[in-house]
DNA sequence: AGTTGGCACCTAATAATATTCGGAATAATA
DNA sequence: TATTATTCCGAATATTATTAGGTGCCAACT
């Protein structure tokens, strides 16, 4: 995709920056926030969404206290086969609710993924009996997280 | 920290999983989906909040459409010092509103970080400007991400 | 068994916000 | 200059958030 930044103006980025750090502001605040009226400000957004700049809203929630003790990246490298098979396996692998994210990368292996467990014997069991048994897997490396310095989803966004 | 999802009953966990797909629904339907008056469900999520369950909303952008071509994951290896000095070169590096996520991991590396740039000419920038003029990094592995198959911040909830 | 207190809930009322609807200002275009 | 399109604002309305009062339930204790 061509990046179709051009068409944003500096409220629209600064609409969507406020977005990315409170996700659950009330329109109200958002317009005295990026200096415009409500309504005017609501159309903006939700041009933004239809357009696809906002995928959508998450709550962000604290994973530890929530019982998931265990984060892990996962580098995967396939045996070569025609594509079909390999998507269909990839198909498999991002429809798993424990892979958060699934990157096609260059290097040594050709996949990594982010999965999170509620501790290291759900981690074993998903590697064991989910993963590995998937068809054309040739060889996994696993790095285990032992601390998140920083996790977020906002985007350095440039001035227009 | 030690797990405190069995203070959460089946209600909780259902606001929690509707939240994180649809982090900007109204009270009003939100207390429609899980069964309870509108009240009763903002005074949940108002304690889910509280307590920590959920650390903050956010709207997830497209990153392509925002002109940013080029994700990377990028491991690296410090070279041994007292702990003072490692922790003053990772504060650095979380502040960088390129990286979007850090990890201390096992394994050859030490940590590995997400990094979101422009294009291929940013991250040549980030790396060689940027990340390697740090002092005690003493090697870097990068891989660039060709495609993102998955991308979510969606936790798999146990039920209670 | 009856009483008490705490808790979570509901309904109804009120406050605030979202959304719609003219109409005005501005800028691009004929 | 007239025209059109765009974007905005303010006012009106619809919807939602929030507060307040009261009810039912359950457990602990009398």
């Amino acid at each position: 995709m061509v990046s179709s930044i051009s068409s944003l103006d500096r409220t629209d980025i600064a609409i969507l920056r406020v977005l990315q750090a409170e996700g659950r502001i009330s329109n109200v605040e958002l317009s005295d926030r990026v200096h415009l009226s409500p309504p005017a400000t609501l159309a903006r957004v939700r041009r933004l969404e239809e357009e696809g700049y906002i995928s959508g809203y998450a709550a962000m929630l604290n994973r530890e206290k929530l019982g998931h003790d265990n984060l892990a990246l996962i580098e995967i490298a396939l045996e070569l086969h025609q594509y079909e098979r390999i998507t269909e396996v990839l198909d498999q692998l991002v429809a798993m609710p424990e892979v958060l994210e699934c990157y096609h990368v260059t290097g040594e292996y050709d996949y990594m993924i982010k999965v999170s467990t509620v501790n290291n014997r759900a981690l074993d069991h998903f590697i064991a009996k989910r993963l590995i048994p998937l068809p054309g897997i040739a060889r996994i490396h696993t790095s285990i997280v032992l601390k998140a310095l920083k996790q977020t989803t906002e985007l350095d966004l440039p001035e227009p």
